[in-house]
RNA sequence: GCCAGGGUAGCUCAGUUGGUUAGAGCACAGGAUUCAUAAACCUGAGGUCGUGAGUUCAAAUCUCACCCCUGGUACCA
């Protein structure tokens, strides 16, 4: 009996361009219900866009047009990507549609008459020149806990700490660069513990991979906390009914923007919402990467059971994408965007690349340049595309394009090939494609070399019949390779069946062979990669990195940190700088960036933490004069007392670059 | 430091509930061949499965300790 299905891929943001990164999630996603379809499974596929919240806002500000004009352009521009592809939504739609609105609106409303809501009155950043709360992430300025410049306003990227943005040192806002006040405003909460019991049954009964579990599990042993679902105006997003200036958080929407998807699906299609979304006649799977678990595991599903929607029947969590081993990295030219990549490569290099790789489970995929390159000549065109090739045009031109029967040895390779078609289907439901691919590899190894064994090249000379029988496997070979193939290559499969002369083909078709049957003239089906073509596109990307708009985790950059308020002389005076000599410098017990440092100023000893163990050994500062703040009122660590501070520039980490001392000069000489 | 997840051939990765001599692809060396997109085919070399101990007739697999990497979190006046 046929299943029936729904699944969707997470929303990409409207602020971008979809990269290689995302496509890890289309492609397996993609890879998936093309499968489910092919097994003659009725299976659709959603996804939509990401639109609302002060990014948009803020990037439509910047280029002068409407929110709404900009999401639309993305939207083309991503749907455009998506095509080119060939990742096949049903229907790919936009958080911002009234369908979402209803459903965002609806649920909300559920959940407030459920008790789920509650008002708290919050201080938050605001700032008086843009008129706006500004979210955590442009609030921007000084790490209170590691001191690296131009930090965002929840985390330091440097030290990793967290904080508010209140705690930032010369905090300011990113957009004009004033400095933000505090206003107290009501916020709107959803009381997600309320729904830990119902959740934690939903963790129990398989939703996500084991490992995500551990993960869930460390957060409700940590407790649930309530979700600040309300923004104050202006902010892009839809009005929370009932209250004046508020709109939802784009995360409250987001994911209900599945359901919005679906019923613009079904209205358009005379299908019936409730039945695809809300009834167990449908399986419903849920594509997501690992960064956005606690919005799909925790806050969706708790949204959904209290409004009176089902849950999904599982989640699937897949890792990043690494290039080299790496994080993508602009500078390095493999933050590359979809299109740059299809102004150099074809996409099924990339489709069959993942799908070589993609195992099901949530660790990273790293895409080695250097593998890529090799995989992709050796299987896709050595192994696939040459297996037609040796065949084909044999049979075109020698034998009028016509199979004969096969004979006992065709029969067992023909046999054997099929035999593996519920092996290669298991793999796929389960999403272990880097499984299916290998097993499909090493039948066109048995193919290519059933060809070597019978030498066709040598029988077309003498035994014209031999030949047609020996080609006639090859022929079968290539037609149940392609089936196999179909759902991470799609085109390939279209130029194949063009070639074989056949329907579309499915997997019912493995076990029905091609025989005195008539295809049609040879192709090429897929080029060699050139190395050359792989250095071009990583080229084009690292001169792409300065054009490139922020993006929803590419967080807006300053070019330096905007100089501090003016102050006098005697303001400065006040800090008592003074040449120290560094006399003992000891790690820290419990404590990887701190170091212990002893102090000679003049004759005075002191005492002082410095979180410079990243970057300095203690060693080699054994004996070195530096600039130290001699008069800094002492400060209780969890370590001991601080006694003072040594002067450091840099982002932190690493990259932290003590101020040196000039030839001459003595411990305890002040500095003015 | 704490919590996860990893560590298998030069590279990218498989290894099912513990079960012969630990596998594949690529890269490498040699051979044979030429139908095919310098493709395919044969042979070979390459591993103390992070380290050390333990359980067992038997450990890449289970237990413990330690080392290293990644992510999260903490200290960083």
């Amino acid at each position: 009996m046929s299943r029936k299905i729904v699944v969707t891929s997470a929303l990409p943001y409207s602020n971008g361009p979809i990269h290689i990164g995302h496509l890890v999630e289309y492609l397996q996603t993609d890879i998936w219900v093309r499968f489910q379809k092919i097994c003659g499974n009725q299976c659709f596929y959603f996804c939509a866009d990401d639109t609302h919240g002060t990014p948009i806002m803020i990037s439509a500000r910047d280029k002068n047009i409407e929110p709404e004009k900009l999401i639309d352009q993305v939207h083309k521009e991503h749907k455009a990507d998506f095509d080119n592809f060939f990742i096949e939504f049903d229907n790919y739609y936009s958080t911002h549609s009234p369908e979402n609105k209803q459903f965002s609106q609806e649920i909300y409303k559920r959940l407030k008459q459920a008790g789920s809501i509650v008002k708290k009155n919050i201080e938050q950043t605001y700032c008086e020149n843009c008129n706006m709360f500004l979210p955590d992430r442009f609030v921007r300025g000084i790490c209170p806990k590691c001191k690296a410049d131009d930090q965002y306003g929840d985390s330091c990227d440097k030290c990793g700490g967290t904080y508010h943005p209140t705690d930032l040192i010369e905090s300011h806002c990113s957009v004009c660069g004033n400095t933000p006040s505090l206003k107290k405003s009501d916020h709107l909460f959803f009381k997600l513990a309320d729904y830990t019991p119902q959740l934690k049954e939903l963790i129990a009964s398989g939703y996500t991979q084991q490992s995500m579990s551990n993960k869930l599990k460390e957060w409700f042993d940590s407790g649930l906390k309530d979700w600040d679902i309300s923004r104050d105006g202006p902010y892009f997003g839809f009005e929370i009914p009932g209250e004046e200036n508020k709109f939802f958080y784009v995360w409250l929407d987001a994911p209900i923007g599945y359901m919005a998807s679906v019923k613009n699906y079904c209205d358009n299609n005379g299908l019936d919402f409730e039945k695809l979304w809300n009834s167990d006649e449908y399986e419903l799977y849920h594509f997501i990467g690992k960064d956005i678990m606690y919005f799909h595991a925790l806050f969706f599903p708790a949204m959904l059971i209290g409004s009176g929607y089902k849950t999904a029947d599982k989640l699937f969590v897949h890792g990043f994408l690494t290039v080299n081993g790496e994080k993508m990295s602009k500078s390095k030219g493999t933050f590359i965007k979809a299109s740059t990549y299809l102004n150099h490569l074809n996409p099924e290099y990339l489709r069959y690349y993942y799908a070589s790789k993609l195992t099901g489970g949530v660790e990273d995929l790293d895409l080695s340049v250097e593998d890529f390159i090799n995989k992709t000549n050796s299987n896709l065109v050595g192994k696939f595309a040459n297996l037609a090739s040796r065949s084909g045009p044999m049979l075109k031109k020698k034998l009028d394009g016509k199979t004969g029967a096969l004979n006992q040895a065709g029969k067992k390779l023909i046999e054997k090939l099929a035999s593996a078609k519920e092996e290669i289907i298991k793999d796929y439901e389960n999403l272990n494609y880097a499984s299916a691919v290998r097993l499909i590899v090493s039948l066109a190894d048995d193919a290519n070399k059933y060809i070597e064994e019978n030498e066709p090249w040598k029988t077309v000379k003498e035994d014209l019949e031999k030949t047609r029988t020996t080609l006639t496997a090859a022929i079968n070979a290539v037609k149940i390779l392609t089936i196999y193939l179909k759902p991470i290559l799609p085109e390939y499969a279209g130029k194949v069946e063009e070639f074989l002369n056949v329907e579309p083909l499915t997997f019912d078709d493995v076990e029905k062979t091609l025989e005195n049957h008539t295809i049609n003239k040879f192709k090429r089906l897929i080029n060699r990669v050139e190395r050359e073509q792989v250095d071009a596109m990583i080229e084009e990307s690292k001169q792409d990195q300065a054009q490139q708009p922020p993006t929803k985790e590419e967080k807006p950059q300053l070019p330096i940190e905007p100089i501090a308020q003016e102050c006098t002389i005697d303001d400065f005076i006040k800090a008592d700088l003074r040449i120290a000599k560094v006399i003992e410098v000891g790690p820290v017990e419990g404590a990887d960036k701190l170091l212990a440092l002893k102090l000679d100023i003049g004759g005075i000893e002191k005492n002082v933490f410095a979180g410079i163990a990243k970057a300095y050994k203690p060693e080699e500062l054994i004996g070195k004069l530096v600039v130290c703040v001699a008069n800094l009122k002492p400060r209780k660590m969890k370590f001991g007392i601080s006694e003072g501070m040594i002067l450091a520039a840099g982002p932190g980490g690493k990259d932290i670059f003590m101020l040196s001392v000039d030839q001459g000069a003595t411990p305890g000489q002040r500095i003015k």
